[in-house]
DNA sequence: ATAGGGTTAG
């Protein structure tokens, strides 16, 4: 029966009546429903469509496609219309979100047919609407079953229940649920046990799943995913990695829903060179990747910038023909842009054969990263074009290309348009990228007024934006209103201070310098860490600010100091106001040596033959010495060099930087 | 005829 259409020709062409007997397994095994209608037409024609197994047969094919109008004629041309019948037209209705037209079934199977529900329908009610995320249907579904007093829900229908509870977060009856299941019997089940993880997991009750899982006393494999899935999910990712390793040591048989949970948690909590290091390691236990482990790896490519990674989990899933997929594709627009293949991205883009909203955002999104504005805003129409509904982020990726370009009334025209043709609310994001539009472009007073029109209270983010125009700009004025939100926001953010002392300073205001010296001296502070990953040879090395542990790091220093040397040489004077400022005046120059970008370029430079074009990502933003001394760079060394920080790419060709100096 | 676990954009 490998050939289906061979055999509809043949069932068409015979010149005696088709066997009854063979039309069932041709429709169990159609491919469309236009090959199932000419089946139909076929059994009419012979006259046998009213027998039993092809009406049943062509029932529940109908039903495959979704065609319930069909399946219920058919149905309706039963002879006997049993439960079974019923049952299968009940659960199709609810699968298709049909909550209504399921519950009608259910009354007229009772009245009409006379014939009484059974577990079986009741189930494929709740599993159906679970599925199609009607999961307050589903949960009243279950209730109105129990309260019928004929049928005690059995753990299929509790599973699904508990499933459908955990969507929507209503922990209370996900509770009470957990309490019928004891009392019923049924709470030791692997799937009931499965289902109270998940449930407890999505509503944020950590202790629950682990004490749930103890209890349950044995190793089910989707048990063990769910936990690892419900620890994620609440960020406790040492646990999730410490039970997982467990789990292995005590020979479970995990297979790829474990590897790709496990792999999914660690980019999903910050963990990028874990997960690179488990999908390798998962690969070695012989698991093989499919198309869901695939869209969970990618972020961790892109985080660190690791492009070999990247192109070989493109060339597996070409082999494999993920690229068909949505979540695939999109991902790997994304890790490409990130990696800073813009056109490698795109080329993914148009090859897609379907795309969504996430599809276009990571695609615009990516054009904004590299600054390449116009490109970003046309994209963005041909997503209009293509009636593809923007969404937040849509907007967000647009808003920030204008930014990146200084592209003013474009930007402030799409934030009307977005709340006014699209139906977008503004969120802080948008707020902090139209505050980020003025305020480089200088209108900072217009930036302060869109801050007090806010609908909602702005956050550091968008006083952060603010203090830092002020900086570009010298305006004392707003830089101290910005300042005292942000101390009151974000005590301990190191930044802050200094970007006020800096404004001082370039005044010549020394008591204003001197106060915000003694303030930082009053509040313990925190500096985060700055860290850079460059991917040499297909290995990622992540270099940390002030961090001595790179085995090459001796090498390291003294690329630098030469660099230094040549740099004095050549007229460069090191941008010593990005330091802070409790900082003596003869350390700054060490000080700044140090930044985690000039480190992995260093380390670039000596690891790789001339003229290799470096590739570096860094988790803050790139400070002005840096950026001065990569241009330095590029040209000394005769070097390309891409820096992506938090906020788009530089990069660096023959002592320029393709932002123009504008970020 | 019904059941539980992993996915992409900012």
């Amino acid at each position: 029966m490998s050939h289906p259409h061979s055999l509809v020709h043949f069932l068409r062409h015979v010149s005696f009546p088709p066997d009854p007997h063979l039309l069932p397994t041709a429709l169990k095994s159609c491919p469309t429903l236009p090959l199932a209608r000419a089946l139909h037409a076929t059994a009419l024609a012979a006259g046998v469509a009213r027998d039993p197994f092809v009406a049943s047969s062509l029932l529940h094919t109908y039903l495959r496609f979704g065609a319930t109008v069909d399946a219920r004629a058919v149905f309706d041309g039963t002879p006997r219309r049993t439960v079974v019948g019923w049952s299968a037209l009940v659960a199709a209705h609810a699968a298709r979100g049909d909550a209504e037209g399921a519950w009608r079934l259910l009354g007229e199977m009772r009245r009409g047919g006379g014939v009484e529900p059974n577990v079986i329908t009741w189930n494929g009610l709740v599993s159906g609407l679970n599925r199609s995320g009607r999961a307050w249907d589903a949960a009243a579904a279950l209730a109105r079953m129990h309260g019928e007093g004929l049928l005690r829900p059995d753990a299929t229908g509790v599973s699904c229940a508990l499933s459908a509870l955990g969507d929507v977060g209503l922990v209370s009856v996900g509770e009470q649920l957990h309490g019928y299941a004891l009392k019923a019997g049924c709470s030791a089940d692997a799937c009931v046990v499965t289902a109270l993880i998940d449930m407890y997991g999505k509503c944020a009750r950590a202790g629950e799943i682990v004490r749930v899982f103890d209890e349950s006393g044995h190793m089910d494999v989707a048990s063990c995913n769910a936990l690892v899935a419900g620890l994620s999910r609440n960020a406790q990712v040492s646990e999730a990695l410490r039970l997982f390793r467990e789990f292995v040591g005590r020979g479970a048989e995990l297979n790829v829903v474990s590897w790709t949970s496990i792999v999914a948690c660690c980019v999903q909590n910050g963990k990028d060179l874990e997960a690179v290091e488990l999908f390798r390691e998962m690969q070695a236990q012989g698991i093989e990747p499919n198309s869901v482990t695939i869209p969970c790896v990618l972020p961790a490519f892109a985080n660190v910038a690791a492009l070999m990674h990247g192109r070989s989990a493109h060339c597996f899933s070409l082999r494999k023909g993920f690229l068909l997929d949505i979540y695939v594709g999109s991902a790997l627009v994304d890790m490409y842009a990130k990696c800073g293949r813009v056109r490698d991205a795109r080329t993914i883009f148009d090859a897609m054969p379907s795309r969504n909203v996430v599809s276009w955002n990571a695609m615009i999104g990516g054009y904004a990263m590299q600054g390449e504005a116009v490109t970003a805003v046309r994209l963005f129409h041909s997503m209009l074009m293509c009636k593809q509904k923007p969404d937040p982020v849509t907007f967000t990726c647009v808003l920030s290309a204008c930014t990146q370009a200084g592209l003013i009334e474009e930007g402030q025209c799409y934030f009307e348009e977005m709340q006014h043709e699209h139906g977008v609310s503004p969120r802080m994001e948008h707020y902090a990228c139209m505050v980020t539009l003025l305020g480089r472009a200088g209108k900072l007073d217009e930036a302060y007024d869109l801050i007090s029109d806010m609908p909602f209270e702005p956050d550091g983010c968008i006083w952060g934006s603010l203090l830092g125009s002020c900086r570009v700009h010298g305006n004392v004025d707003l830089a101290e209103v910005a300042a005292e939100k942000l101390f009151h926001l974000e005590p301990e953010n190191a930044g802050n201070y200094v970007l006020l002392s800096n404004i001082y300073a370039s005044k010549k205001m020394w008591d204003g310098v001197n106060r915000v010296r003694e303030m930082m001296k009053d509040v313990g502070l925190k500096k985060e860490k700055g860290c850079s990953w460059i991917e040499i040879k297909s290995k990622v090395h992540m270099l940390l600010a002030g961090d001595d542990s790179h085995p090459m790091m001796t090498a390291i220093i003294e690329k630098i100091k030469q660099l230094n040397i040549e740099m004095r040489r050549l007229g460069f004077v090191p941008r010593t106001d990005f330091v802070l400022h409790d900082v003596e005046e003869q350390e700054k120059d060490d000080i700044l040596a140090v930044h985690s970008e000039k480190l992995a370029v260093a380390l670039g430079l000596i690891s790789t033959s001339p003229g290799t074009n470096l590739r570096v990502i860094k988790n803050l933003r790139i400070c002005g010495d840096c950026h001065e001394a990569m241009k330095f760079i590029s040209c000394f060394e005769g070097r390309e060099i891409s820096v992506r920080d938090t906020n788009r790419f530089h990069h660096f060709r023959d002592g320029k930087c393709s932002c123009g100096d504008y970020w």
